[in-house]
DNA sequence: CATTATTTTTAGAATAGCCTAAACTACTAC
DNA sequence: GTAGTAGTTTAGGCTATTCTAAAAATAATG
């Protein structure tokens, strides 16, 4: 630590802690070294260490005891790398023949190694798309997202009708068990019943009634139809 | 020196290493550590730490001073390494759009990042080619690999007809000369004179005459035309 | 506002890959 | 066969990324 040399932006480890960073803050405005141990799957002090370095490198503004946030660079590289992320995500689904539970841990290794040629000829191929396999935003190559206005299924009032937008989970069990009960992007959706105290929903799906528990609802995002009045 | 541990065999170094030594192993009985280190760009130091550690992991046979070869394992990873790259190339020109001289740097990238998965995809769509997008063999998943009876515009006679099969060169720019003179896979060519003294080669290609270097041409590998009497 | 509990940082260490400089072997030529 | 040269290995080091155990700071509690 007497000693210690800037982070560079093209690792591996840089770019996932980006990514990391950039996750959480939307829902934080500084971002734990705790909360990053936990979701890159590392112990805290490699997160400190990490944070110095790439406070050098003018990646993250980071304070001791007070986390880290990104800086204007810190940011556009993160995007850069979401960007790809999804790009690659749609492409394995779209041209590749992938179900959706498998295209995030290639494309969590795929990002890294891939070059911009690369990613331009996917961009080109996909005909500039905003939206992933998800249903997620992909950013623009300068950056901008056109987010959407969604909603989550428990706080969804009931007897509207909505389409699914979105399945932001990583976990491929998540995502079998709700593409199996008939949640993919675009099915109608209706919520008939809701449990209090975190219950389960009773959903109305392209006209079939499935019950979904609370948290993997969680997962789940849907945009009010487009036409229905409010 | 004294604990020392095993390679792995997932390791990028690993897996260029072990296709540095398969393709030296062609040409010579066994590869000596400074052909490795000219091969792979690392100092011959790195290479003889590099063959400790991959003996250990019995992926190659090392002897003190007379060099390595691959062991039966290190030779089937190796192949399927080479499957990888070469199935990665021909995608790249087939369906993203890639030109021959981009594709090596980006392939050995790739081959390191995707998972079997991907290239079980790659195979498919391709419809399991057995040559890729230089005109190289592309081993089959269980190794086996079937080679052709190629020769060198150096080495071949005057006034036969014969087809491009194979533009070997990694080299960006010399695959761009090559091909900039007219030299693509399946054109016809007829050597027509031959400077003594490794000099110029006068060849026919696909009706227009051109002249090339003898050491670019060697990069060159013509197949005798089929039907064509010897 | 003390005391405890939680979070975070420091200290110290390991590993894979790489390097340079120095020592050593093996082959080549008298 | 001995000397010289070319090729290889050993010795010693460095960086990035990770870890565990211990110390320190912040936050929560009564
Ligand atoms: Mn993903
Ligand atoms: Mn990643
Ligand atoms: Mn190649
Ligand atoms: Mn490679």
């Amino acid at each position: 630590m007497v000693t210690m040399r800037p982070a560079t932006a093209d690792s591996q480890s840089v770019q996932d802690f980006l990514k990391a960073v950039y996750t959480l803050q939307q829902k934080m405005e500084r971002v734990s070294t705790n909360a990053l141990a936990e979701m890159l799957s590392i112990s805290a002090p490699s997160v400190t260490d990490m944070a110095h370095r790439m406070m050098l490198a003018e990646l993250v503004n980071y304070e001791k005891y007070h986390g880290v946030r990104l800086t204007e660079t810190g940011e556009r590289e993160a995007l850069r790398v979401i960007r790809r992320h999804r790009l690659i995500e749609l492409y394995l689904v779209t041209d590749l023949g992938y179900a959706l539970h498998e295209v995030h841990d290639e494309a969590e290794q795929l990002e890294h190694a891939v070059s911009d040629r690369f990613i331009a000829a996917l961009a080109e191929k996909l005909d500039h798309p905003t939206l992933d396999s998800h249903g997620e935003v992909i950013p623009g190559i300068d950056g901008t997202c056109h987010y959407r206005e969604l909603h989550t299924p428990s706080q969804f009032p009931i007897g509207i009708k909505a389409k699914v937008a979105c399945l932001n989970s990583n976990n491929p069990e998540i995502l079998q068990h709700l593409m199996g009960k008939g949640f993919t992007l675009g099915s109608q959706v209706e919520i008939i019943t809701r449990e209090p105290f975190e219950g389960p929903l009773t959903v109305l799906i392209d006209g079939k009634t499935v019950m979904v528990g609370y948290t993997v609802a969680t997962y789940i995002s849907v945009e009010q139809d487009k036409g229905a009045g409010k």
